[in-house]
DNA sequence: CGTCACACGGCTATCCGTGTGACGGTGCAATAGT
């Protein structure tokens, strides 16, 4: 095991820190005493130190798999600076670029090489690396490996077989936002070996947190435009966040018609019209923007005031995440969701569709009669498209992997497999949009809330919450049940088993495996015996 | 699942309530055309 001390020396040496932060520090020593880790800590925390720090001690060649261009060009700058060499390999290079980056790959010229996931599951590239035999790989933002996965980025859940077929490099797997199942399809999906999983904390402790309801649409959106009058005459910036495109320009329109220097930004402008408003929103030309979720991970500016959530989100993890873009300077922020229920729905319909039994049959024919798995090949025999195709053959090596099946299962206990596993995971969504409802509902304190859904224990009320400044949040940490403790296994007679993730005075919420989240009352517990502890 | 735009019937209101259908987020890579 490599010592401490080495780890500071080469920090210092290197990147000229002094101190390392707890989490840094165990994260590099696992990767070079050859565990694999899973390190969660806020943005800001210097999660980037821990790759570079481990890629400069484990020598070689180290691949950073990154999902937005502009952040992998932000890595390469930070490397650079370092004195480090780094490249990006994306479609944005020239075919001439890119073979200049894996000749430098192989020949140790290039230490660092920043690239996607659809990138790394380009065959050549995939190759080229397998020959380079990378010591370490890094996976930014492994959220994504989650939340992007299983639908929207389908290479995301083919990185694990991906990194296995470049030798045996160590994997580190970075992120500021992932609660219990997200943590666990990571560690999975990326198959890391010997997990180290380092958790530094989800506290935001200087945003004050607030729920207001609304029964009519109008009187949301009035409130939203007023709460911006009141915050934005301070100093430093905010963000308003929408849950539609045309909701985002509605907003920007109504508060460039009241004076305030915005913008709106969403996955439906101009790649140019994006660059620029995220650039004036940084340099503060801009001070505020009304956005969807595209503006988001890159958005790392430290005096942004305040966070507004003109809809609710479908997560307490998007929400979090989106929170926690306020504050990053450490003085006060706040963050206000004007809450309706109706906006749950939303969320409910942007999950994760559910393939029917006829696709999912017609796939596993196609990949018999294309005697391959690439989904274009694929996708030739097929009524639908590659990406489709990719998607399903992605559910099926996951219904596979997930050991239920023998090798030579047959295709109808294939299928009921692969759907059983979509709705599964479905239901996991939906209950998170459940939580989200319990967070804008609850009487609790809400950063307590947050803290519990992320896993942590919590002993105390934040104070500067709503709730908590109304009185009406009860005391943490005081349940007098000892039964019931958080990540204890538990096993319910209609929603199967699970792990239990928040206790409260009164109540207990428990990931289920099939079912997802559920929040049950210990007093209905209790009376009709309904949670075995394991 | 909820919202919105639009058509339609009613039956005579420069209009109102109801039914119907379309739409809703996130990015990579790669391509076509100057």
């Amino acid at each position: 095991m490599v010592g401490a001390d080495e780890v500071r020396e080469a920090a210092e040496r290197h990147f000229g820190h002094r101190e390392l932060l707890p989490g840094q520090e165990d994260a590099v020593r696992a990767l070079v005493g050859g565990r694999d880790v899973l390190l969660v800590a806020p943005t800001g925390s210097g999660k980037s130190l821990a790759y570079q720090l481990a890629g400069v001690l484990l020598g070689g060649c180290t691949v950073v798999v990154s999902p937005l261009l502009a952040l992998q060009q932000d890595q390469v700058d930070s490397l650079q600076r370092a004195g480090l060499t780094a490249a990006r390999l994306s479609s944005a290079e020239s075919d001439t670029v890119r073979a200049e980056v894996l000749e430098g790959a192989a020949s140790g010229e290039v230490q660092f090489v920043l690239l996607s996931p659809e990138q790394l599951a380009n065959p050549e590239v995939h190759a080229a690396l397998a020959a380079v035999g990378p010591r370490l790989v890094a996976v930014d933002e492994a959220h994504c490996v989650s939340a992007w996965g299983h639908d929207f980025r389908p290479d995301y859940l083919r990185l694990g077989e991906l990194v296995a077929g470049l030798g045996e490099p160590r994997v580190i797997a970075m992120t500021a936002t992932a609660a219990l199942p997200t943590q666990q399809d990571v560690v999975e999906r990326l198959a890391l070996h010997d997990a180290r999983t380092v958790l530094t904390g989800f506290e935001r402790d200087n945003i004050a947190l607030a729920v207001e309801r609304f029964s009519d649409a109008d009187e949301q959106r009035e409130r939203i435009l007023a709460l911006v009058d009141e915050m934005a005459g301070d100093p430093g910036s905010g963000v308003v966040y929408c849950r539609t495109r045309a909701g985002a320009e509605a907003y920007a329109e109504e508060l460039v018609a009241r004076g305030h220097r915005a913008a709106t930004y969403h996955a439906g402008l101009p790649t140019k019209r994006r660059t620029e408003v995220h650039a004036a929103f940084m340099s503060g030309e801009l001070s505020l923007v009304a956005a969807t979720s595209a503006f988001g991970m890159g958005i790392d500016k430290p005096d942004i005031r305040f966070v507004l959530h003109a809809d609710v989100p479908e997560s307490p993890d998007t929400y979090w995440q989106e929170v926690g873009r306020a504050g990053r300077d450490r003085a006060t922020a706040r963050a206000v969701l004007a809450y309706r229920a109706e906006d749950l729905s939303l969320g409910k319909f942007f999950a994760t569709p559910v393939p029917s039994r006829t696709d999912v049959r017609a796939v596993l024919e196609a990949v018999d009669a294309a005697g391959s798995e690439d989904p274009r090949e694929v996708a030739e025999h097929l009524s639908f498209g590659h990406r489709k195709a990719g998607r399903l053959i992605n559910l099926v090596h996951l219904a596979r992997a997930a050991g239920d099946l023998p090798d030579d299962a047959r295709p109808a206990s294939v299928v009921d497999a692969v759907v059983e596993r979509a709705e599964a995971h479905r239901r996991l969504e939906e209950s998170r949009v459940e939580m989200m409802r319990g967070y804008a509902e609850t009487d609790r304190c809400r950063a307590a809330f947050m803290l519990g859904y992320f896993g942590a224990e919590v002993t105390e009320r934040c104070g500067t919450c709503d709730n908590c400044l109304a009185g009406t949040a009860p005391e943490e940490g005081t349940s007098t049940s000892t039964a019931y403790v958080v990540q204890a296994t538990v096993e319910h007679p209609e929603f199967g088993s699970g792990t239990i993730t928040d206790v409260e005075p009164d109540r207990v919420t428990v990931l289920f495996e099939e079912v997802g989240y559920r929040t049950l009352a210990i007093e209905l517990v209790e009376e009709r015996g309904l949670l075995e502890v394991r």
